[in-house]
DNA sequence: GTGAATGCAAAACCTTTGCAACTGG
DNA sequence: CCAGTTGCAAAGGTTTTGCATTCAC
């Protein structure tokens, strides 16, 4: 499911690089729970994640580090409901479908000619950086 | 731009008697003042817009009678970016487009067929009840 | 060495809650 | 009358900030 030519720990020492930022160990353990575990974590529990391999890192700087791989392009900031601030590490272009009951976050993958349609709805004059999609619901209960 | 058949404080007591709920006059004056200005404004803000009406309101029950709103059916609970909660009137199917610059957000309708390409790519068991979609980019400067 | 990043604690911000007083049906 | 609603103040949860210390380059 990763796209390794783009998703992987190697990119984030060139990216900071690239952007005149320190590569440090704090974010890249950051980046690697990310990576991990690819369930749409609040910063809080990224925190929780990495505390047992770095006990020394702060919850400030789990928040600087996320915001910083958000700066860098590696990282999408979700927000579709009230309350904490959601971390997702899939880079592809994709939608999310947040379930009401189990508040469980799953990606679905956009195809390209989905994404030309919506963005078809744009009237002149208006461009589009990035395009969010959350569908709100029930999924199947295995 | 108004559905008058959908939109309007006459459908508010239906509603709210529909509901089992009492039609107050905080309820009915923040109501309007989501259909006045449709700036998808925040609580505080639809607070600082009730207040010369009704001064003796609180922003405890502003908060209670927009998440009252939201449970009638009656307004959309938007949240596409860290910050305060937005509350949005209208009812008709739409995205929203978020100008970086300005802050500003714009209604943007959504014709059935995209709703309906939009909805085709969930996987077979998901059921959505919604979708939303947030463009973010820059709106036209006049 | 030096500016950037970290860690900590406190502050800020948005929202919810507890509870007494009020009120719509 | 009386359960639902309001207003107020205090608490709660999330994020940001200030500042001294540490670290990557």
């Amino acid at each position: 499911m990763r796209n390794d030519t783009t998703d992987h720990p190697a990119n984030l020492a060139e990216r900071l690089t690239r952007s005149g930022l320190r590569n440090t160990p704090q974010r890249e353990v950051v980046y690697r729970a990310l990576l991990d575990k690819r369930d749409h974590p609040t910063a809080d529990e990224v925190y929780g994640r990495v505390r047992p391999e770095m006990p020394s890192i702060s919850l400030a700087t789990v928040y600087n580090c996320l915001e910083t791989l958000v700066q860098c392009d590696l990282v999408r900031q979700v927000n579709f409901e009230r309350g904490p601030s959601r971390y997702c590490a899939n880079l592809q272009p994709h939608a999310h479908f947040h379930d009401e009951k189990t508040g469980a976050t799953y990606d679905l993958d956009l195809p390209p000619d989905v994404i030309e349609r919506i963005r078809s709805v744009l009237p002149p004059g208006y461009s589009a950086k990035t395009v969010e999609i959350t569908f709100h619901g029930q999924s199947p209960t295995p």
